[in-house]
DNA sequence: TCTGTTATTGCGC
DNA sequence: GCGCAATAACAGA
């Protein structure tokens, strides 16, 4: 039984699409949707309470050849960031891919590539870089 | 297939 | 500082 459902963040609202403990997309929109919950671990994840979110994205299950990607940038710690080019160094590919497949990225938060920034500035991120500024800073005051 | 487009980086000027 | 090539993956034609 998949759900959907929106719960605000900042200007935003985050949409989820979930099927039991497995997160089939995370999208951002200007407006709620959806008529469900969302689930508890991403609201308190959300609110700062969580410092990591138990739940599996689908990227995981899926076949994908972004999926080692994927691993080596969920295995960044809470409150912390990794530059482009050491996620392409272990992922052995070039930083030009890592940010190709961050934004090919149908699950932020389960795979945190908001932690990901560019060498010496912040990188981008889609559909609005605001978002992804006020995840690290919620994570920067909790950490 | 081929072309244009990336959420980058690093080198040469 | 700025321009540009390197470089892998994808979408659209």
């Amino acid at each position: 039984m998949i759900k959907t459902g929106s719960t605000p963040f900042g200007l935003w609202h985050v949409v989820v699409k979930w099927n039991e403990s497995v997160i089939m997309q995370i999208r951002f929109s200007k407006k709620p949707e959806g008529e469900d919950q969302v689930p508890n671990e991403i609201k308190q994840y959300l609110s700062g309470k969580r410092k990591n979110i138990p739940l599996k994205s689908i990227l995981f299950e899926e076949d994908n050849s972004f999926q080692i990607i994927y691993r080596i940038v969920s295995k960044i710690p809470y409150g912390e960031t990794r530059p482009y080019g050491e996620i392409a160094k272990d992922a052995k590919t070039h930083a030009r891919v890592v940010g190709t497949a961050m934004r090919q990225n149908i699950t932020p938060l389960i795979i945190p590539c908001h932690r990901v920034v560019s060498k010496d500035g912040i990188g981008g991120f889609t559909p609005d870089l605001q978002i992804k500024i006020d995840l690290l800073s919620l994570e920067q005051r909790n950490k």
